[in-house]
DNA sequence: AATCATAACGGACAGCTGTCCGCATGTCAA
DNA sequence: TTGACATGCGGACAGCTGTCCGTTATGATT
């Protein structure tokens, strides 16, 4: 068979689907948007659009993927800076926040699609969660090492704080209790990281 | 009117539903049983359910009910225990993380439906939430003013430690890491209660 | 007894998700 | 050219949530 005319003829397919929801999220926000909406749009079938993404939440994922990418290397020159392990923690803690705070009705959606519904947690194996766990712990652990952090379950630890920062309670903190993105980086540096370290 | 006899009918329809849908949900799980089949199995409307409960989590709520009451009664007998403050810390999230594991199920399904979908964040207005962040906040401040514990937005603190323990997070833990209930606590005591306090 | 007002009921309905299957289209082999 | 076969499309469909409205029942009024 001839790969390339079939191929460019289904990812044409996908760009256009993925082109057509971006806008449509962009009109009417990611909640209000249904697939079949986007299917119809698209000028294709349902089946067509949950045979490339399985929901609404994937969809998202795929449209952001870019974006956590960069976070990703964003992450990963914060690691390579010569500043102590404490300071890399609140560095990425911070990137993390205003990466939330920048995309939250998409990782919302992301959130909501991967954790309720009897979606089996299967957030917690997603690529950016495992990436940024990973992240955590090696830095905790460094720290634990090198007798600057008190010892501690780093990798329990690392997990309770991506909890702790997660789009529910942030936009709650944001929009009902008035919390800055500012604010809301500085009280987490302050309540959760800087008292694990000594001195 | 008379308000005896209306009432005593309404009420007893209220139990038949209350008591249908405890039924259903042991024999099936929480998650598996649908508004639908709890009207159905009733023999009522689905009208006559949704009256009374807006949805699933509101339902759940009201047969957890007694539950939270004695939660919340036990966590009033360990503020009034003679012991520090930050051990009364810890002895409530002990007691609630023992909640959740003795609950998952109910308390999955009240936090998917309040958080989920765009009920906007009305879990946080709910009154279990509000207890328990006032008694972490009170004590927090407590702590702080005594100068136990280090100076920090106790506001701010409380919310990520309630988030820090939710169901989700604690069935990955429990069930794919095979994290024990107690390592859960002990683990969360290290890493976040026993940092913010000196000595 | 007849009429009326009101509250609550039941289930039809709309809208969504996610699945499934019959069908079309294009490829390869003979 | 033709038949076999795979790929992937479309949309019908099942099942759920939550709403809405015509109907019914019950007590109040005359």
């Amino acid at each position: 068979m001839d790969e390339k005319t079939k191929r460019l003829d289904t990812d044409e397919r996908t760009a256009l689907i993925l082109q057509t929801a971006e806008t449509l999220f962009e009109a009417h926000g990611v909640e209000q948007v249904s697939m079949h909406q986007i299917a119809q749009s698209a000028g294709v079938g349902q089946g067509t659009v949950y045979r490339r993404y399985a929901n609404k939440g994937d969809l998202c994922m795929a449209l952001m993927h870019r974006q956590f990418h960069k976070l990703q290397q964003h992450t990963a020159m914060i690691l390579a800076q010569p500043v102590s392990f404490r300071q890399q923690l609140k560095d990425i803690v911070k990137a993390h926040i205003h990466f939330l705070e920048s995309h939250v009705a998409f990782i919302e959606t992301i959130h909501d699609t991967a954790m309720c519904a009897e979606k089996k947690q299967l957030f917690y194996e997603s690529q950016p969660y495992q990436f940024l766990h990973g992240v955590l712990c090696t830095l905790l652990n460094k720290s634990v090492a090198a007798k600057q952090a008190r010892p501690i379950q780093t990798d329990f630890t690392a997990h309770m704080m991506i909890a702790s920062i997660n789009p529910k309670v942030y936009l709650y903190l944001r929009k009902k209790k008035q919390y800055s993105e500012r604010e809301i980086v500085d009280s987490f540096a302050q309540s959760f990281i800087d008292p694990l370290y000594y001195k």
